[in-house]
DNA sequence: TTTATTTACTACAACGTTGTAGCAGTATTT
DNA sequence: AAATACTGCTACAACGTTGTAGTAAATAAA
């Protein structure tokens, strides 16, 4: 079923019927309406396709993610939808599993109008951007997410990382930490790093001397994770806190612990970034720096529509900031409390 | 950059180029190798929406799922995605949010070649399936995982469900519970009567009479799931084990026993499917039934383009049967153990 | 009454591919 | 030597839309 023949059944041109049916002035309204109900008659749906290349738009977005397995993604491709929905727009979903080569790949899929917008957070290696600043540069509106590129100039929907950083680390201060570890996941990521600066300028302020070798990289790899972190937590000097950056390294902490028989909070308190539900069950119940998942997705997909319609240029260099929460739980239950 | 450019700057007709480029047997190996040199060169990509368009082939499928925010779907998506990437296929989401109106709408975006293929889990309350029909009938191959429309003749990836549910209550029976409570999400999903059908079986053949007032269906809405449960609990003959068919109603149980001050498992043991990496950090660890949800992806993803490439019809009535794995832990345990 | 304007439509050329048909020139067969 | 087949290319018509230009007929202004 298409135009032509639909246009045949009605004894229209299907110049005519095409333009009744985007509601054109030039047609009548007795024929819009005759146009109207036939095509609903037969289910008449225009080829998205061929409309797509007459007009160079695809009604299409990109969501590139590290991964999806993951209570923070979820949500945040939920909001994404949401907006998406809204605006009449259709989601594609790429994942990079945290390989810049992935990622590249993929961007070079979306080159040539089969997305009209990019919503993308970086692969946990990524460090150099030329591939995103050819797409930039192709013409394609990109906002980034939480994970973002830094020296790039487009908009960026981040969290208050700096902030949940100083926050995180003083909370463990309050409750009685003295040496506080912290757990990453990348050097490259600037969230990674202002939480950090954030832990560390904590530190400063409470006159703690900062240690280097509480500050470890994880990676991927889960039984690496569960190596180095063990190797922290048997160190003579081993740390009375762990301020994990995502919520799997909190877990593998709280295995670790289970081994060496430390108890939490009273040997050892942990805090983590997390999204997920569970970690009021949790054993102990577990202290969380919770991100506004959803709405950084609808923040972030809202921009990029404003950017596609064109409507407003201010967006372009906007940096918005989103707050996240202190959850306190019983991982960092202050001792003989 | 299009192919007019790309011929005009080698000097050949684009009708050479296009060939040049899909490697056909007309064209010289010299002239091959110069095109495809100076494709590299200029970055040239095909415009999908006009090449699509030309071949009706969209190399795009859709997955519509209830949602996203979930340890279930999450990685079926991540599955999905993989082989998806492998075969060269561009992956639609879009979420029913378990509305079965939503549903249908979806289905009418996706009747005229913007897919060449659907994978679908249906919502809670999906019960009609003539929309899913239609789609069927415009020749859109469509594959069912999980959550499947039982009557209709399509493909489906599901796990064993029936002897999940057997399993899962032999066990708290072998705990030594005697009145087992089963927590439904849905009495429309297939999934969850095969489920209910396997508690019953399992009571059955341990001569434990049934009680239809231990069979509970919630459903999305966590207050007032919690309210229910907390009847359950509070009645004077209250069940001495849970089976809670998704992870969170289980979640709820915990909520609801600490309010209750129930204990688990000495008062009442609980059991739930669930996908969930934290489960053993639940205090206490949750006993689980734990379905292949990768594979469940990857599965219904092969058959679906299997389908699409139209290489074998024997696929059509195929119905892929994966078992899920019961995970013993803490909820569970035998008293005096 | 003539000329300008408006209304409601049709004709047609794009958009960027791909596949079929055609056409020289060379190689092979009879 | 003539007929046939093959090789390597070009021309052109689709695919299903949309937007621009054009055109009758009806209405308004000169």
């Amino acid at each position: 079923m298409n135009l032509k023949q639909l246009a045949k059944e009605l004894n229209l041109s299907f110049s005519t019927v095409s333009k009744a049916l985007s509601d054109s002035h030039e047609i009548s309204k007795a024929t819009k309406s005759k146009v109207l109900a036939k095509a609903q008659e037969l289910n008449y749906q225009a080829n998205p396709m061929a409309s797509s290349l007459r007009k160079h738009l695809s009604k299409t977005i990109a969501v590139i993610l590290p991964e999806v397995v993951n209570d923070f993604f979820g949500p945040v491709i939920n909001g994404i939808e949401s907006i998406a929905h809204e605006k009449g727009y259709h989601v594609l979903i790429y994942l990079t599993h945290e390989d810049m080569q992935n990622e590249i790949a993929i961007t070079r899929l979306l080159q040539n109008g089969r997305v009209d917008g990019i919503l993308i957070s970086l692969a946990e290696q990524t460090s150099d951007t030329s591939h995103l600043e050819m797409i930039k540069d192709k013409g394609i509106p990109i906002v980034f997410f939480d994970r973002i590129a830094e020296h790039m100039d487009a908009p960026k929907v981040i969290t208050d990382d700096y902030h949940s950083g100083v926050k995180a680390t003083t909370h463990l201060i309050e409750q009685g930490c003295k040496r506080i570890a912290l757990l990453s996941i990348s050097q490259n990521l600037s969230i990674c790093n202002y939480r950090l600066n954030g832990y560390l300028s904590a530190l400063k302020s409470n006159k703690i001397k900062k240690d280097n070798s509480l500050v470890v990289f994880c990676n991927s790899c889960p039984d690496r994770n569960y190596d180095v972190i063990k190797k922290l937590l048997k160190r003579k000097n081993r740390p009375d806190g762990v301020f994990a950056l995502v919520e799997k390294l909190a877990i593998s902490t709280y295995s670790v612990c289970k081994e060496l028989k430390l108890r939490i909070p009273e040997d050892i308190k942990v805090i983590t970034f997390s999204n997920s539900y569970t970690v009021d069950w949790l054993n102990p119940s577990l202290t969380t720096i919770t991100q506004p998942a959803y709405e950084m997705g609808r923040e972030a997909g809202e921009i990029l529509f404003t950017l596609i319609e064109k409507k407003e240029y201010y967006y372009l260099q906007e940096q918005i900031v989103l707050k996240s929460k202190l959850m306190e739980r019983n991982s960092t239950q202050k001792n003989g409390s």
